[in-house]
RNA sequence: GGUGCCAUAGCUCAGUCGGUAGAGCAACGGACUGAAAAUCCGUGUGUCCCCGGUUCGAUUCCUGGUGGCACCA
């Protein structure tokens, strides 16, 4: 029998959490989160992670389980995932993972090339460069370390030169040597099953679930991590909106406004990252009993 | 009721001494290989309130409407 790992995927707020754990609950697997920032134990109505109720329903996996503190990537992500995956298949042939961080997920699916681990050090040293010499700099560093790259990649864009340049340093070998770009077989079946809604009713959810964290105590949760806020981790939709208003930038109001909006882009970021993708199959999320239908005939 | 001011993009407004218009924000499109809810790139989307008039040509000037605001009654 062979083993499938359904990918549930989607926009943020068009109802993964729910149809995810009524599909493993009919079908008795377990779940996999792909939610990057649902991973951090600091957080939980920011991430809109699954109440204390709905992880009773059905075993998770990957939620709340690292500290803001520490650092995660889609490559650990990828490794933590196969690793785990043996364990899930031999109680059930089917395991649902669901999420909506498309490089986590395509790292799982498809695999990342393998890359030497770097010393933040370096990468420190080459922010630093940045902050400096700005753009600039960095371009001249990766056209001498690496001008392969340094033809391909976007050079407005800081965070992806910084990555390359480091690898450079610490391999002594240039960035671009290391992307083969194939894709990694996996032992197991994929089947990627999108969620998506018309535009207006999922901003409308966007809108309305921003007003709900509010209520829950959102803000509460933001200010605890006020001391925190320069750690990667809560560079997050959610939280650095509520940082600003805290350090006095913007109004309360403003800050909200600007959670729902940066909320609707981040949707449509993850939308046109998976447009390309045809492997995926797409259903409206009340389309249940058709997504039932194809997973239970696997 | 009278007088004055205003009406231009989704919003706030600029502008055209008459040659069909532009900023900010919003919106929209895209990229993405170990920070990715991050980061970066691109795009003006318009009966210039309406009906007439003057003019080769009106969003711009003029009549008259309509709506809004202010002041006087």
């Amino acid at each position: 029998m062979k083993n499938n790992l359904i990918v549930l995927l989607g926009p943020t707020g068009v109802g993964k959490t729910e149809l995810s754990i009524e599909l493993a609950e009919r079908i008795g697997s377990e779940i996999i989160s792909a939610d990057s920032r649902q991973f951090y134990r600091e957080l939980s109505i920011g991430t809109a992670v699954p109440s204390d109720d709905q992880l009773r329903r059905v075993k998770h996996h990957f939620i709340r389980f690292i500290s803001i503190n520490e650092y995660y990537s889609s490559s650990i992500f990828e490794r933590d995932v196969l690793e785990l995956l043996p364990a899930l298949f031999k109680k059930r042939n089917i395991v649902i993972m669901s999420g909506g961080s498309c490089m986590y997920i395509d790292a799982v699916c498809n695999g990342i090339d393998n890359i030497p681990d770097t010393d933040p050090e370096i990468r420190q040293k080459y922010i630093r460069l940045y902050d400096e010499e700005g753009i600039a700099g960095l371009r001249v560093a990766l056209k001498l370390l690496d001008p392969v790259h340094y033809s391909r990649v976007d050079l407005k864009n800081h965070k992806r030169i910084i990555r390359a340049l480091e690898i450079c340093e610490t391999t002594g070998m240039p960035y671009s040597s290391f992307l083969k770009k194939e894709k990694n077989e996996r032992e197991f079946e994929i089947i990627k099953i999108g969620l998506r809604r018309d535009r207006d009713d999922l901003y409308g959810r966007i809108n309305r679930r921003v007003d709900e964290m509010i209520e829950m105590g959102l803000e509460s949760e933001a200010r605890s991590l006020y001391s925190s806020r320069d750690l990667n981790a809560l560079n997050t939709v959610g939280y650095r909106e509520l940082f600003s208003y805290f350090g006095g930038s913007v109004t309360r109001d403003k800050a909200i406004e600007l959670i729902k909006r940066n909320s609707r882009r981040y949707s449509k970021r993850q939308m046109t990252w998976w447009a390309k993708d045809d492997s995926i199959s797409w259903f409206h999320p009340s389309e249940k009993e058709k997504i039932l239908e194809i997973i239970t005939h696997l």
